[in-house]
DNA sequence: CAACAATCCTACCGATGGGTAGAACATCGG
DNA sequence: CCGATGTTCTACCCATCGGTAGGATTGTTG
């Protein structure tokens, strides 16, 4: 499991703290320009560092890129996992998960689609992992919405584009999405878990 | 403009053919690859030349890339543009966009959304003419959509995020997209007109 | 205070890769 | 056949940047 839960390194209170500034940074510098455009060099002298400081708390400029990115795809990606005996209908796990889906992306933003974006740049383990996790979302997805199809709460008509194209507003997210913007996040988390519950075909019953 | 209407050196119909080759080559490596991560030596590699070949169409690795961005860019954004006096409704006309739209990134997959994925490639100067087309584009689509949820065609609330979530569909499509999968580019492109038909609440009147 | 480990620095290296100088070759009009 | 223009090559340069060796500094423990 690429970076993130194992330390590998016997950690002591402060370390964690340096670590976190450290990817906070380069967060912030590779979803500004690109992780090639984003050299150590600005790293470090946004810290206040030097190099080595750098390089004691990671391999290389690679483990930093996958251990800020392994966190938001993690977030995003369990969206769906509910209680092993969850007693409510599918249509309403689907909401939920979609509307977690679009949370996490907002308060993740911009790491969240890192490995969208720059699939390039990781290991092929480490995108192999980030894959797994993103088929066990799409593993639960698809048989949540035919069931709540079968149960009547949901119309369409090809599951699978159906899921994609829902993840898409979400997914999308990245390339519009301003924290200083007109909505507030949670504003704007509503707006689009509404907009994504019409792609899935959500029926209105009862009240409208 | 840059690039790619306007030729800058007096052209023989030879050197054009040269440099779609050129363009050919480098799109696939990019979007495998990542323009980082690409080299002019893997490009003039599988072109059986050598760099001086390529420097001489184009004046760097740079203006290669915003070249072969620059067309589906235009392609994709100029999707609203309609004749002066179209008499049909507003609701046809976005449906006959967001339609374009899906087939246009489709038709260029994966040129298109070179400038989403590593806007910090280019020029400030070309950013700026990319955002000036996706501004012409918005700017025909919200006032169509508004002038359809007058006429009774469209129903949704907000009308900036109701447009960017249905353009997410197609502009997602990069992610998982496959030429070769199991719908073909015209069934797929119908499915996603469909669903985004939903985001932006058409109404059906009629037939159903 | 000695000894050791953890933390962070100065100073440097080496490879990669974009880009070029200048020559060779081809083509074609006259 | 000659010069001029267009096209492509060989051979090379050099800036950038990721990464490191080894030492200084700090804290900590017996």
């Amino acid at each position: 499991m690429p970076q993130g839960t194992g330390r590998q390194r016997a950690s002591t209170a402060g370390t964690d703290v340096q670590r976190e500034r450290i990817l906070q940074v380069a967060t912030r510098l590779f979803a500004a320009q690109g992780y090639a455009n984003t050299t150590l060099a600005q790293i470090v002298r946004e810290l206040g560092v030097t190099k080595p400081f750098v390089y004691y708390y990671f391999r290389d400029k690679q483990e930093i890129f996958e251990t800020l990115s392994w966190r938001p795809a993690v977030e995003c990606f369990t969206s769906l996992d509910f209680a092993e005996h969850d007693p409510r209908r599918a249509s309403e796990k689907v909401m939920e998960g979609l509307e977690r889906l679009i949370r996490a992306t907002i308060a993740h933003h911009p790491a969240a689609f890192f490995p969208y974006r720059e699939p390039q740049v990781y290991r092929p383990e480490y995108l192999a992992a980030v894959r797994k996790l993103a088929n066990h979302f799409y593993d639960r997805l698809c048989p949540l919405l035919e069931q709540a199809r079968r149960d009547g709460d949901l119309d369409f008509r090809d599951t699978r584009i159906t899921a994609l194209a829902a993840c898409s507003l979400p997914g999308f997210l990245y390339t519009w999405y301003r924290p200083d913007g007109r909505l507030t996040p949670d504003a704007l988390a509503a707006e689009l878990a509404q907009l994504a519950s019409r792609v899935i075909g959500l029926q209105q019953r009862g009240t409208r």
